[in-house]
DNA sequence: CCTATCATGTAATCCGTTACATGATTAT
DNA sequence: ATAATCATGTAACGGATTACATGATAGG
């Protein structure tokens, strides 16, 4: 089995939390790396029986009521997540940006960068926000995500905005 | 069949080709759109082939030789593609960078950041190169996403040489 | 009491990645 | 000639999205 981003996420969160559930896990990335990498719940609960299979983690279940799955780190997988921790990538994230796509296409810009630069501001502002509850937490490395979160959402206002005002050259026929 | 953004590069790619072969839109695709949403090559073998079934485009055969299959737009195709176009998107991107997610589960910061700031100021050269070569281009689209390519390339320097040059606080342990 | 939302999970589908393959050019 | 790269395509697998489902809790 190759370890994918969403395994790496599902390793990293229950090296913090210790134990948890699936339901847990969703709680834990909507507050944290989901911000910039979001997982579907479901892959929250088909990822970690994967990483047990693998011998990454190890599972058991809730005496009592729901009897719900609870995942913890085996030496296999403390293992994993750190060597890959320790080893820089050179990958480089495309931008895949839906805008983008339609203004490659011929999308109206002044139209486009209107509504998208609202829903960029209107991110920065959620982020903004979000900076002032965590200034100091420890570890950084949340924070800093954050914060890169932040330098993108501007420069992308910046990017609308600049195209929403630009008087733009008569088109020619495509 | 609902149509993905895949979708809309082909029929995209397609109203400027007039008629191609999937190897064409390979082509097409490396040197524009792929360099912000790429699309695997067998992607471009499949997702015509669907298309068409689905009444967006029209197939025939080169007449000798290999016989390979030439795709043009249906009116149907025009029609999906300008309404998508058409219609302005609210839906934002994540930044999906493998390294903000080693960053934020605790990867060391300066051997990070020094690596991936090498990553992105080659991409950043490329990208600027390239635009010397368009820069009178029509239509303006595909000139702008260039734009905000290298925009964004340019933060990530700026973010990961900030990471870089920080007197990196004593990490307590986790 | 009723209804909405949260909590919790499973199933089906399908796109996308990766691997596999082979003929045609070009370079050495 | 031989190797390498380009051109061109197919097949298999698996992760990810989406849809489906149901019990619990809280608000009105």
């Amino acid at each position: 089995m190759a370890l994918t981003p969403t395994s790496y996420i599902v390793l990293g969160l229950l090296e913090r939390a210790g134990e948890a559930t699936p339901y847990d896990l969703k709680q834990l990335v909507a507050g944290s790396v989901g911000n910039f990498w979001s997982v579907p719940h479901s892959q929250l609960y088909a990822e970690p029986e994967r990483l047990a299979d693998a011998g990454y983690l190890s599972e058991r279940r809730e005496p009592g009521g729901r009897r719900r799955r609870l995942y913890s780190l085996t030496q296999r997988g403390r293992d994993a997540l750190a060597t890959w921790r320790a080893e820089p990538t050179r990958d480089l994230p495309e931008l895949r940006d839906p805008g983008l796509l339609k203004l490659f296409f011929g999308a109206d810009q002044q139209a486009l960068a209107a509504v998208r630069r609202e829903a960029h501001r209107a991110k920065l502002a959620e982020y903004e926000a979000r900076r002032q509850l965590d200034a100091g937490e420890r570890p950084r490395g949340p924070w800093h995500t954050l914060d890169a979160g932040i330098a993108h959402e501007r420069e992308w206002v910046r990017f609308w905005t600049a195209l929403a005002d630009e008087r733009p050259p008569a088109e020619e026929s495509r």
